[in-house]
Parts: C-alpha cells; sequence; structure tokens
DNA sequence: TAGATTGTTAATCGATTAACAATC
DNA sequence: TAGATTGTTAATCGATTAACAATC
C-alpha cells in the first residue's frame, strides 16, 4: 500500500488524540534548533513508549530515517497536515462568561490558525458588550455570520442547562465540529462531530487520583 | 468478595474517567426530582452503552435495584463518595493570564467543592494586582500558603516555556495533584498525578474529525 | 405472578507493547 | 562497515459489548 492510499485510512482515535501533542512537540523542537528527533527522545518527552510512537506515526505521510529519526521540519508539517491544521480554521465562540471571555482573549490559538471571528451571547445584558476587539453578537446573528464568515467551529461556553439548545442552534447555522467546554453532555447528529473539555470533568479524575494514590 | 473490598480495588482508568459524567448527570436528575434512573437511560443520556454503565457502575460501593434502576440521590453520594469530592479540596492557581484569571472568577467550581484559595503569577507586574477577591502572590509565597491551607490541588496555566519549572516549584510545595492546563508535557514523581485538560489539543483533534466526516 | 432491569461472566474488539528484519 | 533506529508483524493487555441468570 502506498502512502496516499494509508493517510486515506481512518486514523484510531487514540493515535488521534496524541498527534495534538506530537505536533506541539514537534514545534517546539523545530524552534529550538533541534533538527533531528528518534522516537525514543519523542517518547521520553512525552511520556510513552518508543513502539507507540513508531506505531502512531506510521499512521501519517511521512517516513523516518534509519539511524537518524524524524526531522522536526518534516513531522511538524506532516502531523498539521493530517490533523487538518495546516491553514486557518475559523471558529465561533457562544458564550461571553468568564471561560468564554478568556478564550476569546487568549491570543494563543489564533497564533495556532484557529481564528475566532465572532463572540456571541443570549444574554441581552452582555450583547453590544466589547470582549477585547470583539463586540458580543446576539444569537439571531449567528446563521448569518458562519455562512458569511465560513465558520467551522462552535466554541461552547454556556451554562449546562443551556448547552443542547445552543448546540443544537449552532448546528442547525451549519457549523461543522463543536468544542464543548460545558459539562452537558451534547447529543448532534453523526456529521457534526464534538470533542469535550471539561475542567470540572478533569478536576474531578484528579480527586480520585490524588486520594487513591496517597495510601 | 464484599463492597467494602471492591471499591478499594484499583477502578480502571477508563472508567473513572467517565464517572464524573455520571456524578454530573445524577446531580441534574435528582435537582429535576427525579428518584431513580436505568443503566439504559443514563447510557442515553451520556452516548454509552447499557452494558458499559452497569459495568461502571459495579465498581462503587453501590447497588441498584432490579426493576427500578438506580436511586438518584444513592448513586450521586456514592459517585462523590468514590472521586472523593463528598468534601472540600483546597486548590491554587499558578499563571493570573486570561486562562488563569477566568477559572479563578468562575463559581462553579467552588460549588462543586473546589476551593480556590490563591492565585500565583511569577511576574512583578501582575503580582498585588486583583483578580475578582484575589490579590495575586508571588510564587514566593507559594510553599507557606500550601502548607498553611492544605492545599491538594495545583492548577496550571502559565506559558508552555514555564510549566515544567512552576510544576516543580509546586511539587516542592508538597501539593500533591496538578491540572495542567498548558500545552507542555509534565514529568512528576509518580506520586503526583497529573491531569490534562488542553483547550489547543482538543481543537486540533476536532480540526481532524471535522476534515475527516465530512468526505 | 410476569417482566423489567440489575450484576456478572464470557466473547469481542481495539490499543499497546515486544520483537526483529530492513536499512541508512 | 557496524550499529542505531525505523517500520511492521505478532503477542499481550485492557476495554467494551453481548448474553443471561438472578431478582424484586
Amino acid at each position: 500500500m502506498n502512502t496516499e492510499d494509508m493517510t486515506r485510512l481512518k486514523i484510531p482515535v487514540a493515535v488521534v488524540r496524541r498527534m495534538p501533542k506530537y505536533l506541539t512537540q514537534a514545534q517546539y523542537l523545530r524552534q529550538e534548533g533541534v533538527q533531528w528527533v528518534s522516537s525514543l527522545s519523542l517518547a521520553e518527552a512525552l511520556g510513552l513508549t518508543s513502539s507507540t510512537v513508531r506505531q502512531d506515526l506510521s499512521h501519517i505521510d511521512f517516513q523516518g530515517v534509519s539511524k537518524r529519526g524524524y526531522s522536526t521540519v518534516g513531522l511538524e508539517a506532516a502531523l498539521a497536515r493530517t490533523l487538518g491544521v495546516d491553514h486557518d480554521i475559523t471558529c465561533i465562540l457562544v458564550g461571553a462568561g468568564n471561560l468564554g471571555r478568556a478564550l476569546a482573549l487568549h491570543e494563543g490559538f489564533g497564533r495556532q490558525g484557529f481564528k475566532i471571528v465572532g463572540v456571541f451571547d443570549s444574554s441581552p445584558a452582555v450583547v453590544g458588550k466589547k470582549v477585547g476587539h470583539f463586540i458580543v453578537r446576539p444569537m439571531a446573528d449567528l446563521v448569518a455570520v458562519v455562512a458569511q464568515q465560513k465558520v467551522e467551529i462552535g466554541i461552547l461556553s454556556v451554562p449546562h442547562e443551556a448547552a443542547q439548545a445552543v448546540a443544537d442552534q449552532l448546528i442547525l447555522s451549519r457549523v461543522r465540529g463543536l468544542l464543548n467546554l460545558t459539562t452537558a453532555h451534547l447529543r448532534t447528529p453523526a456529521a457534526v462531530p464534538v470533542v469535550d473539555t471539561r475542567v470540572l470533568s478533569s478536576l474531578r479524575e484528579l480527586a480520585y487520583s490524588v486520594r487513591s494514590r496517597q495510601v
């Protein structure tokens, strides 16, 4: 099988979830001026085994070199291409509470290609207010903005109770994926993937780990 | 084996990661006045199979009832006990950038028992500034605050480059677990668990999902 | 009682690790 | 060349699902 075919095959979720870490590490090494990295040193830096690293990287359209390892520049480019982050991705953010405002103000996402082009809120008390250089817009503008700016991703940082309703509105407005920062579980059609990032869940998981390791 | 023994056994990570979701759902149902919930309806609400739900809940010290399901009140209590979130957990936050300030201002965590008792930053420009009712403290105060307030969890929201050094300081100050919001991979001794919540990684994972589902 | 739903065992599926020939 | 490191196959390990007896 040639590499063209291979990269079209579905990559296991577990592997996709590690790819952003490899990408971050490849970027870092390249910035540091490191030109080559072995599967073993990637593994050590990321808390994995070299075997896992080689298995994972076999899913991208990029080859290592015997005795030298992987070119950091090549690895970075191939990972970005595989993930689809080698070009800008347009996002909107719904929910201008503390968390939403922080994400809108955070510049790191834009630097990595995730461009936020609008901040929305359902509360009339918040609509019209400024968040950095954004002016918070009403939900009624959603459909038009998504269409005009070709928005791909909707970021949800609304209260738990509102989450599903807002997700439904985002889907109707034709965003193609959702980043869910709420505690709610979102139901979406199969064509609209959801990735969850729940700080509260992580804290609870950590509470368990802390307790179970102490004894 | 009695249930006492069982709950002392190590619970698989995959199960621990789902427990916060069951807890959120049990809380929600209880608040709505629902008294009983079946494994099937939990599964439907959370996007799982009823088989997974029953397997998972067999790890907590709590029994369902044939023909009725699980008592929402009992389930909530047992999950909170198992996770170790049936009492307050003291946290500090390091890094008073946009994200850090947002988390400090967010009231939801405190309501769920995660009490932030201090906000720290290494930048003299930020130290002394107010974040909500907190006054940002210098890193030099870390050890004393952790000891005096019995801080269990350190939340990291510093820049990538500073992450490992700050993690090391937190470990020296004797926090017992780290919530890592940075893009860095943290190396810690086995006794100090780390849970990662990386918004950028989630966005990248989502970018891949969006692209692979469209075709 | 009849039947809905649990708890658990066994089967399947997927992810990780080990091992090693190929290669630069 | 010799040996370090890849890419890949096979083995192991763990997680999910299916199935069903027990039970209220």
